[in-house]
DNA sequence: AGTACTTGATTCGGTTACCGAACATAGTCT
DNA sequence: AGACTATGTTCGGTAACCGAATCAAGTACT
């Protein structure tokens, strides 16, 4: 087990309190451990835990709840984290829906609103829109008292916490390069913080879904545009201008359709979600029969006739896999992660896409270790990435205890906001 | 200036020094400095760096040289780093070669040793050649009572430093997965470190050469072979299994000419040096006014031919830098680094095989600040990747600064060398 | 030149965050 | 019952810092 890190000496009494905050770490990771097993796992002494845990017990975020089994001496006392000490918001934002999820500190969904809205167009009834459903997950989820720790937001386009006042122009121009949303923070008292759809995709299948226990991961979210967030050693990774997993305009064909980038035959020329309905549409001209002709139909009828067997939906299916696998090899050569996970639109498929993606994936792969790479299909599905919003704020608060103290002093009788 | 990382409690007295290690790569990397300014910009009061200091002083590798200019008070004493305290044997070993070179503290290069060898096939053979040119270098290049820190070794093949004794026998299958160069750090009584090449080459460049100051950065190596090294936040990427950065097999053209991999259309078949080389002499039939027609020519005469204006050579280098940009391109999308050094066989044409590089990839990345990522030549050239493995031992000299102290016990009055 | 002020370096006492030893507690094993 | 073992707490000790005071050596103003 790995040592904690020990702290610094504190000048400040209100400083960060670094041993404490990998205590509290330590707690939240095994559930239920003991003062004993927290020395020894983090090496540390035990008069030291004692201390330590101590002075996290009052917060609440930790209690003892009875006793564990004896090792050949006195049975030990277990402290549990109390996974529903605070609740977080997880907002997404899609090019043309929002979604909020109210979590609790384990990604468990406790509520969740979403629908849909231009939000590319109209950055106010964006906002207000966010308040709104903010509002009615907290209403809906809330058990009276639970202090709300904070809020996370996705976004649909590159975003560079360096510099969180500068908004792509390009995915949103009517957003004039800012988000505008410290409002809603303001509104209950607690901090916001904000990243990019397919990072927090990725950090949500990395801490509670398809990605657990692989350090090194890739998520693709195939959706009207396709993304890739990457977390690397544990962490989310964004490049030097925070513009990482572009993955969407990778040339596969350079004869192809032009793109709106305006290169040819990049990938979301082929499989981005317009590119799948449209081939789908070829296809029936030759396929009447299939149960999608004579009638409009979206993604989501492509893929319940595609997991039906319908010959023209597994099809597309099967040709998205083959370009998407192409792009997935470059990956695996490149950046060698333990897993892929594929979320979005055509997650749902399951084996379906997989199979013909692992296929084309490990067929252009050299090195074995490469080729070992686990490719998954996401587990959280159409929530992951409102999970990984409020999953930013966790992570936060659990490398900076003061949050989790912060949010305490803003419990509140009613359902958590605070009139100001 | 960042925060100086401060030092845990040590109950062992032989313990690390974080604060003391943290101390001296500041003075390292600002290379004068004074207390005063130590102070200031670790965030340490002054005292704490009075007492630091005094500390390290007696190991030589920092010393007093006289005093800097008056900021209107007292002159401060100004601490050097002293780049000649020690010196490092880094060892490339390449597909058919070693070379060996011995540098200072700064990267420079003291002594340079390299012969051909059929490395892969002749491991017994190998490790000989590897300790009778590391001799000359230190017969050739070590002032007197200069103590040697450390031995690194630069691979042509993948390596995890996780697992050193796995060796990937696909590339070097004489060699039966393991090293066996324990002897040779033993015989200098130092330790031995290793890692990929494509790796310490862009350690080296990140540290000495074209990509100082880029913290994200990936270097590619043109050879017989093609790889790619990634520094991610100052550090080196190795991915989840130690394989990420092969790149030579990112399939261009689906229907090219086989590659040794099984696959078909790999960037290596198109540009590895043997297939410019066929590519060339294919374009002499054309051009039998060519200066390379009629003789036989290796990747030298090809450079050269190239520099001088050859249209066969420049329209070689000019079709390269074409497939390459391609894969640059997915590379800057993907991981979105602030530059790009290539190095290797072609690295000498410079801008002639810069600018139809920049203009490919430029011309197939979307996001504005992914394509402002610089694409430079390598500095360091034909000695990188030695130099990187030398500087492999230098950083985790600089990280756990027990190295050194290891290395002063060392120092003989020969050349270096211990008889055992 | 003399004086006030500034910056640099050291000394020394104080504080913090940890450890270790001793002890109380509560279990197991024979 | 007695020996032994593991858990948790108390308390004194100490390494690794800081801060204030002091000395040192420069500049700036009068």
């Amino acid at each position: 087990m790995e040592r904690v890190r020990k702290g610094e000496r504190r000048s400040d009494p209100d400083g960060p309190r670094p041993l404490a905050d990998a205590v509290l770490r330590l707690i939240w990771r095994e559930r239920r451990i003991s003062r004993a097993s927290i020395a020894e796992s983090g090496g540390l002494s035990r008069s030291t835990v004692s201390e330590v845990v101590n002075e996290i017990l009052p917060t609440g975020l930790v209690n003892e709840v009875g006793l564990g089994e004896s090792r050949g001496g006195r049975r030990p006392v277990l402290l549990e984290f109390q996974d529903d000490a605070c609740v977080i918001l997880g907002v997404e934002m899609g090019a043309a829906h929002v979604a909020v999820a109210l979590t609790d500190l384990r990604g468990g969904v406790l509520a969740w609103e979403t629908r849909e809205h231009p939000v590319r167009t109209d950055p106010e009834g964006t906002r207000a829109l966010i308040a709104e459903l903010a509002d009615a997950c907290l209403e809906n989820g809330v058990q009276e008292g639970r202090p709300l720790l904070g809020i996370g937001v996705a976004l649909p386009c590159p975003f560079d916490p360096a510099l969180p006042d500068e908004l792509s122009t390009i995915v949103l121009p009517a957003w004039e390069g800012h988000l505008g949303l410290e409002g809603v923070g303001d509104r209950y008292g607690v901090p916001l913080m904000a990243d990019n759809d397919a990072n927090l995709g990725a950090l949500a299948e990395h801490w509670w879904g398809a990605g657990r226990g692989a350090d090194d991961l890739a998520y693709i979210k195939l959706a009207t545009g396709i993304g890739s967030g990457h977390i690397i050693d544990g962490e989310i990774y964004r490049g030097a201008t925070g513009v990482a997993g572009e993955v969407g305009h990778t040339a596969i064909d350079p004869q192809g359709k032009p793109c709106i980038c305006g290169l040819k035959g990049c990938l979301v020329t082929l499989i981005g979600t317009p590119a799948l309905l449209e081939r789908a549409g070829e296809l029936l001209s030759e396929h009447p029969d299939s149960v999608l002709a004579g009638r409009g139909f979206g993604i989501a009828e492509l893929e319940e006739a595609a997991l039906a067997g319908d010959a023209v939906a597994v099809e597309v299916a099967e040709e998205a896999a083959g370009h998407l696998g192409i792009v997935v090899a470059g990956l695996l050569n490149l950046m060698n992660p333990s897993m892929v996970v594929v979320g979005g639109d055509l997650a749902g498929l399951g084996e379906l896409l997989l199979v013909p993606l692992r296929e084309t994936a490990r067929s252009r792969t050299l090195v074995s270790s490469v080729r070992a790479a686990e490719i998954r299909a996401s587990e959280l599905g159409p929530k992951s990435v409102a999970i990984g919003a409020a999953t930013l704020v966790l992570k936060a608060a659990l490398n900076d205890s003061r949050l989790f103290r912060a949010a305490e002093t803003n419990a509140t009788g009613s359902v958590g906001r605070r009139e100001k």
